[in-house]
DNA sequence: AATATGCGATGATATATATCATGAATAATT
DNA sequence: AATTATTCATGATATATATCATCGCATATT
Protein backbone atom coordinates (compact mmCIF):
# COMPACT_ATOMS: atom_id res chain seq x y z
CA UNK A 1 0.00 0.00 0.00
CA UNK A 2 1.24 3.38 -0.98
CA UNK A 3 0.50 7.07 -0.17
CA UNK A 4 -2.52 7.65 -1.97
CA UNK A 5 -3.65 10.98 -3.44
CA UNK A 6 -7.18 11.08 -3.75
CA UNK A 7 -7.43 14.68 -4.41
CA UNK A 8 -8.00 15.85 -7.62
CA UNK A 9 -5.40 19.08 -7.99
CA UNK A 10 -7.70 20.90 -10.66
CA UNK A 11 -10.50 20.58 -8.38
CA UNK A 12 -8.77 22.04 -5.61
CA UNK A 13 -6.80 24.55 -7.39
CA UNK A 14 -10.24 26.50 -8.18
CA UNK A 15 -11.06 27.43 -5.10
CA UNK A 16 -7.28 28.26 -3.78
CA UNK A 17 -6.66 31.54 -3.10
CA UNK A 18 -3.24 30.80 -4.20
CA UNK A 19 -3.38 28.35 -7.02
CA UNK A 20 -6.33 29.74 -8.45
CA UNK A 21 -3.77 31.86 -10.41
CA UNK A 22 -1.84 28.73 -12.08
CA UNK A 23 -1.60 27.50 -15.48
CA UNK A 24 -2.66 24.06 -16.55
CA UNK A 25 1.21 23.12 -16.93
CA UNK A 26 1.65 24.29 -13.07
CA UNK A 27 -0.85 22.64 -11.84
CA UNK A 28 0.80 18.96 -13.24
CA UNK A 29 3.94 20.50 -11.81
CA UNK A 30 2.46 20.53 -8.12
CA UNK A 31 0.38 17.61 -8.55
CA UNK A 32 3.73 15.62 -9.34
CA UNK A 33 5.30 17.33 -5.88
CA UNK A 34 2.96 17.22 -3.46
CA UNK A 35 2.09 14.90 -0.32
CA UNK A 36 -1.39 14.20 0.32
CA UNK A 37 -1.87 14.18 4.22
CA UNK A 38 -4.58 13.34 6.87
CA UNK A 39 -4.21 14.57 10.81
CA UNK A 40 -5.94 13.67 13.61
CA UNK A 41 -7.13 16.34 15.77
CA UNK A 42 -4.63 17.05 18.18
CA UNK A 43 -1.67 16.20 15.86
CA UNK A 44 1.26 18.13 14.98
CA UNK A 45 1.17 19.07 11.23
CA UNK A 46 4.12 21.79 11.28
CA UNK A 47 6.63 22.04 14.49
CA UNK A 48 8.05 25.79 15.26
CA UNK A 49 11.87 25.30 14.84
CA UNK A 50 11.89 22.47 12.38
CA UNK A 51 13.03 23.26 8.50
CA UNK A 52 10.41 25.04 6.74
CA UNK A 53 10.41 22.27 3.01
CA UNK A 54 6.91 22.60 2.28
CA UNK A 55 3.62 24.91 2.09
CA UNK A 56 0.45 23.78 2.98
CA UNK A 57 -2.13 23.52 0.65
CA UNK A 58 -5.56 23.40 3.42
CA UNK A 59 -8.29 21.15 1.64
CA UNK A 60 -10.67 20.29 4.78
CA UNK A 61 -11.03 20.54 8.72
CA UNK A 62 -9.59 23.11 10.86
CA UNK A 63 -5.85 23.82 11.97
CA UNK A 64 -4.87 26.23 14.86
CA UNK A 65 -1.35 28.24 14.02
CA UNK A 66 0.18 28.95 17.52
CA UNK A 67 3.60 30.38 19.31
CA UNK A 68 4.88 28.40 20.93
CA UNK A 69 5.82 29.91 25.03
CA UNK A 70 7.60 28.38 27.96
CA UNK A 71 5.63 26.72 30.39
CA UNK A 72 3.67 24.59 27.65
CA UNK A 73 0.82 27.85 27.36
CA UNK A 74 0.93 28.40 23.85
CA UNK A 75 -0.28 31.57 21.80
CA UNK A 76 -2.90 30.99 18.90
CA UNK A 77 -2.31 33.23 16.22
CA UNK A 78 -4.51 32.13 14.01
CA UNK A 79 -6.95 29.02 12.98
CA UNK A 80 -7.37 27.90 9.37
CA UNK A 81 -10.32 26.84 7.69
CA UNK A 82 -9.94 25.65 4.16
CA UNK A 83 -9.71 26.91 1.32
CA UNK A 84 -6.56 28.54 2.18
CA UNK A 85 -2.67 28.30 2.11
CA UNK A 86 0.02 28.16 4.11
CA UNK A 87 3.37 29.35 4.49
CA UNK A 88 5.88 30.76 6.74
CA UNK A 89 7.41 33.50 7.06
CA UNK A 90 10.93 32.16 7.30
CA UNK A 91 10.81 30.94 4.16
CA UNK A 92 13.23 34.02 2.83
CA UNK A 93 15.15 34.35 6.30
CA UNK A 94 16.16 31.21 7.70
CA UNK A 95 14.26 28.29 6.66
CA UNK A 96 12.91 27.25 9.44
CA UNK A 97 9.04 27.35 11.02
CA UNK A 98 8.32 29.67 13.48
CA UNK A 99 4.91 28.46 14.18
CA UNK A 100 3.41 25.48 15.33
CA UNK A 101 0.48 24.36 13.44
CA UNK A 102 -1.62 21.77 14.41
CA UNK A 103 -5.22 19.86 13.67
CA UNK A 104 -7.90 20.81 16.06
CA UNK A 105 -10.60 18.77 13.80
CA UNK A 106 -9.48 16.58 11.40
CA UNK A 107 -7.52 17.72 8.55
CA UNK A 108 -6.60 17.14 4.62
CA UNK A 109 -4.34 19.03 3.24
CA UNK A 110 -1.24 18.70 0.83
CA UNK A 111 2.42 19.62 1.47
CA UNK A 112 3.85 21.22 -1.49
CA UNK A 113 7.60 21.14 -2.14
CA UNK A 114 8.73 24.83 -1.40
CA UNK A 115 11.39 24.62 -4.43
CA UNK A 116 8.64 24.01 -6.70
CA UNK A 117 6.75 26.25 -5.02
CA UNK A 118 9.41 29.06 -5.75
CA UNK A 119 10.07 27.82 -8.80
CA UNK A 120 6.54 28.46 -10.12
CA UNK A 121 5.97 31.79 -8.14
CA UNK A 122 9.28 33.09 -10.13
CA UNK A 123 8.01 32.51 -13.14
CA UNK A 124 4.15 33.59 -12.65
CA UNK A 125 3.65 36.98 -11.14
CA UNK A 126 -0.43 36.72 -10.61
CA UNK A 127 0.08 33.88 -8.16
CA UNK A 128 3.25 35.98 -6.75
CA UNK A 129 1.27 39.30 -5.88
CA UNK A 130 -1.52 36.39 -4.67
CA UNK A 131 0.97 34.78 -2.47
CA UNK A 132 1.90 38.71 -1.16
CA UNK A 133 -1.89 39.40 -0.41
CA UNK A 134 -2.01 36.34 1.97
CA UNK A 135 1.53 37.83 3.93
CA UNK A 136 0.09 40.86 4.31
CA UNK A 137 -3.14 39.89 5.37
CA UNK A 138 -1.23 37.41 7.77
CA UNK A 139 0.57 40.55 9.12
CA UNK A 140 -2.59 42.39 9.64
CA UNK A 141 -4.26 39.73 11.56
CA UNK A 142 -0.81 39.53 14.00
CA UNK A 143 -1.42 43.35 14.35
CA UNK A 144 -4.58 43.15 15.60
CA UNK A 145 -3.77 40.55 17.92
CA UNK A 146 -0.77 42.95 18.95
CA UNK A 147 -3.55 45.51 19.55
CA UNK A 148 -5.82 42.80 21.14
CA UNK A 149 -2.96 42.17 23.68
CA UNK A 150 -2.34 45.61 24.36
CA UNK A 151 -5.49 47.60 25.08
CA UNK A 152 -8.04 44.97 25.79
CA UNK A 153 -8.58 42.93 28.98
CA UNK A 154 -10.23 39.87 29.95
CA UNK A 155 -13.84 40.84 29.13
CA UNK A 156 -13.28 42.82 25.79
CA UNK A 157 -10.69 39.47 24.79
CA UNK A 158 -13.38 37.06 25.85
CA UNK A 159 -16.05 39.20 23.30
CA UNK A 160 -13.71 39.50 20.71
CA UNK A 161 -13.02 35.53 20.74
CA UNK A 162 -16.80 34.99 20.83
CA UNK A 163 -16.92 36.89 17.94
CA UNK A 164 -14.34 36.05 15.90
CA UNK A 165 -15.26 32.04 16.42
CA UNK A 166 -18.64 32.50 15.54
CA UNK A 167 -18.27 34.53 12.72
CA UNK A 168 -14.81 33.83 11.19
CA UNK A 169 -14.29 30.13 12.34
CA UNK A 170 -18.07 28.54 12.65
CA UNK A 171 -20.00 31.03 10.46
CA UNK A 172 -22.73 30.47 12.65
CA UNK A 173 -24.75 31.01 15.64
CA UNK A 174 -25.32 29.31 17.73
CA UNK A 175 -22.50 27.33 16.69
CA UNK A 176 -21.03 24.13 18.52
CA UNK A 177 -17.29 24.84 19.68
CA UNK A 178 -14.63 22.28 18.59
CA UNK A 179 -11.94 24.01 20.82
CA UNK A 180 -11.05 23.14 24.45
CA UNK A 181 -11.25 25.56 27.14
CA UNK A 182 -7.64 25.63 27.40
CA UNK A 183 -7.59 26.86 23.49
CA UNK A 184 -10.10 29.58 24.22
CA UNK A 185 -7.29 30.86 26.70
CA UNK A 186 -5.34 30.22 24.22
CA UNK A 187 -6.51 32.61 21.84
CA UNK A 188 -7.12 35.08 24.18
CA UNK A 189 -3.46 34.88 26.60
CA UNK A 190 -5.53 34.71 29.51
CA UNK A 191 -5.51 31.89 32.00
CA UNK A 192 -8.09 29.25 31.94
CA UNK A 193 -9.50 30.29 34.94
CA UNK A 194 -10.42 33.40 33.80
CA UNK A 195 -12.22 32.77 30.72
CA UNK A 196 -14.04 30.23 32.55
CA UNK A 197 -15.06 33.05 35.04
CA UNK A 198 -15.93 35.77 32.23
CA UNK A 199 -18.10 33.21 30.33
CA UNK A 200 -19.75 32.71 33.63
CA UNK A 201 -20.03 36.09 34.04
CA UNK A 202 -21.18 36.74 30.10
CA UNK A 203 -24.29 34.38 30.66
CA UNK A 204 -25.35 35.41 34.00
CA UNK A 205 -25.75 38.53 32.13
CA UNK A 206 -27.47 37.06 29.47
CA UNK A 207 -24.86 37.66 26.67
CA UNK A 208 -24.22 34.24 25.65
CA UNK A 209 -25.97 31.07 26.16
CA UNK A 210 -23.71 28.03 26.81
CA UNK A 211 -25.13 24.42 26.94
CA UNK A 212 -22.70 21.62 26.35
CA UNK A 213 -20.83 22.35 23.77
CA UNK A 214 -23.35 25.21 22.40
CA UNK A 215 -22.46 28.21 22.40
CA UNK A 216 -25.57 30.88 21.33
CA UNK A 217 -24.42 34.53 20.90
CA UNK A 218 -27.60 36.47 22.23
CA UNK A 219 -26.54 39.94 22.43
CA UNK A 220 -23.70 40.42 19.62
CA UNK A 221 -24.01 44.38 19.63
CA UNK A 222 -23.62 44.27 23.41
CA UNK A 223 -20.20 41.82 23.07
CA UNK A 224 -19.15 43.89 20.06
CA UNK A 225 -19.33 47.00 21.78
CA UNK A 226 -17.34 44.84 24.90
CA UNK A 227 -14.98 43.86 22.93
CA UNK A 228 -14.32 46.95 21.71
CA UNK A 229 -14.37 49.41 24.90
CA UNK A 230 -13.15 46.25 27.38
CA UNK B 1 11.95 77.41 -5.89
CA UNK B 2 10.35 73.56 -6.95
CA UNK B 3 11.14 70.76 -4.50
CA UNK B 4 14.44 69.87 -5.82
CA UNK B 5 15.91 66.45 -5.71
CA UNK B 6 19.43 65.93 -4.26
CA UNK B 7 19.69 62.58 -4.08
CA UNK B 8 20.84 60.24 -7.18
CA UNK B 9 18.82 57.71 -7.84
CA UNK B 10 21.53 55.33 -8.66
CA UNK B 11 23.45 56.07 -5.62
CA UNK B 12 20.70 55.13 -3.46
CA UNK B 13 19.58 51.73 -4.87
CA UNK B 14 22.82 50.84 -5.00
CA UNK B 15 22.99 50.48 -0.90
CA UNK B 16 18.82 49.48 -0.72
CA UNK B 17 17.82 46.12 0.24
CA UNK B 18 14.97 46.48 -2.85
CA UNK B 19 15.94 48.49 -5.06
CA UNK B 20 19.46 46.70 -5.67
CA UNK B 21 17.53 44.42 -8.03
CA UNK B 22 16.80 47.28 -10.50
CA UNK B 23 18.06 47.74 -14.17
CA UNK B 24 18.82 51.10 -15.51
CA UNK B 25 15.83 51.75 -16.81
CA UNK B 26 13.75 50.90 -13.68
CA UNK B 27 15.50 53.07 -11.81
CA UNK B 28 15.48 55.74 -14.41
CA UNK B 29 11.32 55.24 -14.09
CA UNK B 30 11.65 55.16 -10.33
CA UNK B 31 14.08 58.39 -10.31
CA UNK B 32 10.70 60.25 -12.33
CA UNK B 33 8.27 59.34 -10.05
CA UNK B 34 9.66 59.59 -6.59
CA UNK B 35 9.43 62.62 -4.11
CA UNK B 36 11.96 64.02 -2.14
CA UNK B 37 11.42 64.57 1.43
CA UNK B 38 13.24 65.64 4.70
CA UNK B 39 11.13 65.31 7.85
CA UNK B 40 12.00 67.34 11.35
CA UNK B 41 12.04 65.29 14.78
CA UNK B 42 8.81 64.40 15.82
CA UNK B 43 6.67 65.02 12.31
CA UNK B 44 4.77 62.24 11.04
CA UNK B 45 5.95 60.73 7.84
CA UNK B 46 2.82 58.37 7.32
CA UNK B 47 -0.26 58.44 9.31
CA UNK B 48 -2.20 55.18 10.25
CA UNK B 49 -5.68 55.40 8.57
CA UNK B 50 -4.46 57.87 5.56
CA UNK B 51 -4.55 56.09 1.68
CA UNK B 52 -1.17 54.00 1.38
CA UNK B 53 -0.14 55.65 -2.09
CA UNK B 54 3.71 55.16 -1.69
CA UNK B 55 6.09 53.00 -0.35
CA UNK B 56 9.22 54.82 1.19
CA UNK B 57 13.02 54.24 0.82
CA UNK B 58 14.89 55.74 3.81
CA UNK B 59 17.73 57.38 3.03
CA UNK B 60 19.12 59.32 6.05
CA UNK B 61 18.34 59.37 10.15
CA UNK B 62 15.53 57.34 12.65
CA UNK B 63 12.12 56.95 12.38
CA UNK B 64 9.75 54.62 14.35
CA UNK B 65 6.62 52.64 13.16
CA UNK B 66 4.17 52.60 15.82
CA UNK B 67 0.49 51.47 16.48
CA UNK B 68 -1.90 53.94 17.71
CA UNK B 69 -3.64 52.93 20.93
CA UNK B 70 -6.27 54.91 22.21
CA UNK B 71 -5.85 57.19 25.02
CA UNK B 72 -2.43 58.51 23.18
CA UNK B 73 -0.33 55.92 24.24
CA UNK B 74 1.29 54.14 21.13
CA UNK B 75 3.11 51.33 20.55
CA UNK B 76 6.49 50.98 18.66
CA UNK B 77 6.44 47.91 16.30
CA UNK B 78 10.23 48.54 14.95
CA UNK B 79 12.87 51.85 14.22
CA UNK B 80 14.16 52.42 10.75
CA UNK B 81 17.98 52.44 9.91
CA UNK B 82 18.69 53.65 6.37
CA UNK B 83 19.39 52.36 3.94
CA UNK B 84 15.88 50.65 4.25
CA UNK B 85 12.75 50.02 2.66
CA UNK B 86 9.08 50.41 3.72
CA UNK B 87 5.66 49.60 2.40
CA UNK B 88 2.87 49.03 4.44
CA UNK B 89 0.80 45.63 4.74
CA UNK B 90 -2.67 47.90 3.44
CA UNK B 91 -1.09 47.47 0.11
CA UNK B 92 -3.01 44.41 -1.53
CA UNK B 93 -5.69 44.61 0.98
CA UNK B 94 -7.32 47.97 1.59
CA UNK B 95 -5.15 51.10 0.29
CA UNK B 96 -4.56 52.58 3.89
CA UNK B 97 -2.00 52.55 6.09
CA UNK B 98 -2.32 50.85 9.39
CA UNK B 99 0.86 52.41 10.92
CA UNK B 100 1.86 55.47 12.13
CA UNK B 101 5.45 56.12 10.88
CA UNK B 102 7.10 59.40 12.36
CA UNK B 103 10.70 60.76 12.64
CA UNK B 104 12.56 60.59 15.52
CA UNK B 105 15.83 61.97 14.28
CA UNK B 106 15.86 64.37 11.38
CA UNK B 107 14.54 61.96 8.17
CA UNK B 108 15.72 62.04 4.66
CA UNK B 109 13.32 59.69 2.65
CA UNK B 110 11.96 59.44 -0.79
CA UNK B 111 8.21 58.44 -1.15
CA UNK B 112 7.86 56.31 -4.50
CA UNK B 113 4.45 56.36 -6.27
CA UNK B 114 3.04 52.80 -5.63
CA UNK B 115 1.78 52.28 -8.92
CA UNK B 116 4.84 52.70 -10.15
CA UNK B 117 6.58 50.24 -8.05
CA UNK B 118 3.86 47.62 -8.22
CA UNK B 119 3.98 47.63 -12.47
CA UNK B 120 7.86 47.37 -11.26
CA UNK B 121 7.67 44.39 -9.26
CA UNK B 122 5.33 42.61 -11.63
CA UNK B 123 8.30 42.45 -14.40
CA UNK B 124 10.86 42.15 -12.09
CA UNK B 125 11.33 38.68 -10.48
CA UNK B 126 14.34 39.54 -7.74
CA UNK B 127 12.97 42.51 -6.86
CA UNK B 128 9.49 40.91 -5.82
CA UNK B 129 11.55 38.33 -3.93
CA UNK B 130 13.45 41.08 -2.22
CA UNK B 131 10.21 42.59 -1.13
CA UNK B 132 9.06 39.35 0.11
CA UNK B 133 11.97 38.77 2.45
CA UNK B 134 11.07 41.82 3.76
CA UNK B 135 8.20 41.37 4.43
CA UNK B 136 8.57 38.25 6.32
CA UNK B 137 11.16 40.14 8.31
CA UNK B 138 8.69 41.77 9.06
CA UNK B 139 6.56 39.26 10.40
CA UNK B 140 9.13 37.66 12.71
CA UNK B 141 10.05 41.23 14.34
CA UNK B 142 6.28 41.17 14.91
CA UNK B 143 6.26 37.82 16.05
CA UNK B 144 9.01 38.32 18.17
CA UNK B 145 7.48 41.61 19.74
CA UNK B 146 4.23 39.37 20.46
CA UNK B 147 6.16 36.74 22.54
CA UNK B 148 7.58 39.63 24.70
CA UNK B 149 4.58 40.99 25.34
CA UNK B 150 3.22 37.38 26.11
CA UNK B 151 5.80 35.88 28.18
CA UNK B 152 8.31 38.78 29.50
CA UNK B 153 8.02 41.20 32.32
CA UNK B 154 8.88 44.40 33.32
CA UNK B 155 12.54 43.34 33.95
CA UNK B 156 13.03 41.76 30.93
CA UNK B 157 11.06 44.10 28.37
CA UNK B 158 13.78 46.91 29.60
CA UNK B 159 16.69 44.62 29.49
CA UNK B 160 15.24 43.52 25.66
CA UNK B 161 15.13 46.97 24.41
CA UNK B 162 18.58 47.99 26.33
CA UNK B 163 20.04 45.47 24.20
CA UNK B 164 17.86 46.11 21.11
CA UNK B 165 18.85 49.80 20.76
CA UNK B 166 22.57 49.34 21.32
CA UNK B 167 23.09 46.18 18.84
CA UNK B 168 20.49 47.34 16.05
CA UNK B 169 19.37 50.99 16.56
CA UNK B 170 22.65 52.84 17.87
CA UNK B 171 25.19 50.04 16.71
CA UNK B 172 27.67 51.03 19.69
CA UNK B 173 28.25 50.68 23.29
CA UNK B 174 27.65 53.40 24.99
CA UNK B 175 24.96 54.65 23.09
CA UNK B 176 23.30 58.41 23.11
CA UNK B 177 19.50 57.64 23.14
CA UNK B 178 17.93 59.86 20.67
CA UNK B 179 14.51 58.89 21.99
CA UNK B 180 12.53 60.38 25.19
CA UNK B 181 11.61 57.66 28.00
CA UNK B 182 8.02 57.94 27.02
CA UNK B 183 9.36 55.97 23.66
CA UNK B 184 11.24 53.42 25.93
CA UNK B 185 7.69 52.99 27.39
CA UNK B 186 5.97 52.74 24.24
CA UNK B 187 8.93 50.52 22.54
CA UNK B 188 8.29 48.21 25.91
CA UNK B 189 4.75 47.88 26.02
CA UNK B 190 4.79 49.35 29.97
CA UNK B 191 4.32 52.71 31.46
CA UNK B 192 6.87 55.61 32.00
CA UNK B 193 6.94 55.17 35.67
CA UNK B 194 8.04 51.92 35.16
CA UNK B 195 10.38 52.53 32.74
CA UNK B 196 12.11 54.81 35.07
CA UNK B 197 11.98 52.24 37.74
CA UNK B 198 13.92 49.58 36.46
CA UNK B 199 16.19 51.81 34.75
CA UNK B 200 17.11 53.14 38.23
CA UNK B 201 17.33 49.65 39.78
CA UNK B 202 19.53 48.52 36.94
CA UNK B 203 22.04 51.18 37.29
CA UNK B 204 21.76 50.43 40.94
CA UNK B 205 22.82 46.63 40.02
CA UNK B 206 25.76 47.69 38.29
CA UNK B 207 24.10 46.42 34.83
CA UNK B 208 23.90 49.43 33.37
CA UNK B 209 25.49 53.23 33.54
CA UNK B 210 23.62 56.36 32.37
CA UNK B 211 25.24 59.70 32.28
CA UNK B 212 22.44 62.72 30.90
CA UNK B 213 21.78 61.03 27.37
CA UNK B 214 24.00 58.42 27.47
CA UNK B 215 23.51 54.54 28.52
CA UNK B 216 26.01 52.41 28.97
CA UNK B 217 25.54 48.80 29.49
CA UNK B 218 27.91 47.12 31.16
CA UNK B 219 26.71 43.38 31.75
CA UNK B 220 25.45 42.46 28.74
CA UNK B 221 25.72 39.35 29.40
CA UNK B 222 23.65 39.52 32.34
CA UNK B 223 21.42 41.95 30.48
CA UNK B 224 20.73 39.16 28.20
CA UNK B 225 19.93 36.26 30.58
CA UNK B 226 17.22 38.99 32.06
CA UNK B 227 15.94 39.59 28.77
CA UNK B 228 15.53 35.49 27.96
CA UNK B 229 13.99 34.99 31.74
CA UNK B 230 12.36 37.72 32.90
C1' DA C 1 -19.76 -1.59 37.18
C1' DA C 2 -15.65 0.36 39.37
C1' DT C 3 -11.75 2.99 39.12
C1' DA C 4 -8.89 6.24 37.14
C1' DT C 5 -7.89 10.31 34.37
C1' DG C 6 -8.55 14.65 32.59
C1' DC C 7 -11.21 18.78 31.89
C1' DG C 8 -13.85 22.46 33.78
C1' DA C 9 -15.69 25.49 37.69
C1' DT C 10 -15.11 28.30 41.59
C1' DG C 11 -13.27 30.44 45.76
C1' DA C 12 -9.14 32.46 48.24
C1' DT C 13 -4.83 34.58 47.81
C1' DA C 14 -0.73 36.75 45.90
C1' DT C 15 1.54 39.85 42.96
C1' DA C 16 2.87 42.51 39.12
C1' DT C 17 2.14 46.68 37.26
C1' DA C 18 -0.70 50.74 36.25
C1' DT C 19 -2.42 54.84 38.11
C1' DC C 20 -2.31 58.80 40.92
C1' DA C 21 0.11 62.48 43.21
C1' DT C 22 3.85 65.22 44.05
C1' DG C 23 8.36 67.11 43.55
C1' DA C 24 12.80 67.77 41.10
C1' DA C 25 15.28 68.65 37.03
C1' DT C 26 15.75 69.97 32.58
C1' DA C 27 14.50 72.47 28.50
C1' DA C 28 12.02 76.16 26.16
C1' DT C 29 10.25 80.81 25.88
C1' DT C 30 9.89 85.48 26.92
C1' DA D 1 18.13 86.01 33.67
C1' DA D 2 13.38 84.92 34.87
C1' DT D 3 9.36 82.37 34.03
C1' DT D 4 6.91 78.89 32.13
C1' DA D 5 6.39 74.41 30.31
C1' DT D 6 8.05 69.59 29.73
C1' DT D 7 10.13 65.70 30.96
C1' DC D 8 11.64 62.64 34.49
C1' DA D 9 11.80 60.39 39.27
C1' DT D 10 9.79 58.37 43.14
C1' DG D 11 6.57 57.09 46.76
C1' DA D 12 1.73 55.45 47.95
C1' DT D 13 -2.21 53.12 46.43
C1' DA D 14 -5.43 50.47 43.65
C1' DT D 15 -6.60 46.77 40.73
C1' DA D 16 -6.57 43.36 37.28
C1' DT D 17 -5.37 38.93 36.64
C1' DA D 18 -2.50 34.86 37.52
C1' DT D 19 -1.74 31.25 40.63
C1' DC D 20 -2.98 27.88 43.92
C1' DA D 21 -6.13 24.63 45.87
C1' DT D 22 -10.19 22.08 45.94
C1' DC D 23 -14.08 19.93 44.12
C1' DG D 24 -17.42 18.12 40.71
C1' DC D 25 -18.41 16.14 36.52
C1' DA D 26 -17.68 13.66 32.42
C1' DT D 27 -15.14 10.66 29.77
C1' DA D 28 -12.04 6.89 29.24
C1' DT D 29 -9.97 2.40 31.00
C1' DT D 30 -9.69 -1.91 33.21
Amino acid sequence: MGFEKNLICFDCSMTSPVFCNLKPNEIARIDKNRIEVTFNPGEIIMKSGTPNTHVISFFEGLAKISLERRGGRNFILDFIRPPSFFSGPGLFIDKKNHFTISAVELCKLCLIDMDTFLDIMRENTKMAFAFMEISNNFILNLVNKMESLLVKHNYGRVAEAMLYLSRKIYYSNPFKLSISKKELSEMTGLSKESVSRILHEFTDEGLIQITGKTFHLLKEDLLEQISRNG
